[in-house]
DNA sequence: ATAATCCTTAAAGTTAAATCTAAATCTATC
DNA sequence: GATAGATTTAGATTTAACTTTAAGGATTAT
């Protein structure tokens, strides 16, 4: 009924020294500790490992999510705020995908570009017949 | 027929200061300077800077970006490096965006779930709805 | 019982990508 | 030709997010 950090750390892929360090920062204030002072994580700080690796992975910096961690704490009187940062953040994650397919375009061009110089052998050709 | 780096700040939104440190770390080894040791951005200078922004901002660290660069400088006996490196770079975009579009999922799910919350005042009963 | 895992504190080191500082020099305008 | 604003260099500093080190001890699993 609980996880030592150890076993986190394998399930997660973080180590357990980001885990502590995780927890010094705010990031994991739900975590208990057993009688000798182990931490013992639950299933519900699983969870808010992987909400964390979600806004992390997304662009998040874990000072954003620790506001987040924040404000959850606090209780109901801050639903309005944390639905608020997820509909910005939400925002910044379509952005990124528009950034990124924007510059795919620009990638597939190159990838065409060399293509025709690896065949011909010479980019300045290549360069010319696309044009 | 060229461009100051204040100019190219301007023009490309990077910093001076950056411009110098991109040029410090080998990723302009094209640009020129005037007598008096001031440097003049060329507009193939300014393509440069355009597919340097492209690589970085797809997330490329600026090794990755200055390895293309000395490529580049070595002709067309590279041709090939330089197209299985923006083949791989493509793929790499491409996981980005699935990773970005995997969690934009739990993002939109925690979207619905505080919308909820918010309507009723408290998270848990918004889970139990939800759920 | 002993090896593996865990604890704390505190500080130093790392990496990437800038960003800033200072003193000196150049350019453009009046 | 004076002067304000831009540019030069080298080197120091910053920020984020870890990662490592060390010391010294406690707990857990086999």
């Amino acid at each position: 009924m609980g996880y030592y950090i150890g076993q986190v750390a394998q399930k997660t892929g973080l180590s357990t020294h980001t885990l502590r360090y995780y927890e010094k920062e705010g990031l994991l204030p739900y975590v208990k500790k057993n009688g000798s002072g182990l931490r013992i994580f639950s299933d519900t700080d699983l969870n808010w490992l992987s909400i964390i690796e979600c806004l992390k992975e997304t662009g998040m910096p874990l000072k954003g999510i620790k506001q987040y961690i924040d404000w959850d704490k606090e209780g109901n009187k801050t639903l309005n705020k944390r639905l608020e940062m997820f509909e910005n953040h939400k925002k910044h994650v379509e952005e990124q995908i528009e950034k990124y397919q924007k510059y795919m375009q620009k990638i597939d061009y190159k990838i065409n570009v060399y293509r025709e110089a690896v065949k011909c052998g010479d980019l300045q050709k290549a360069l010319k017949k696309i044009k």
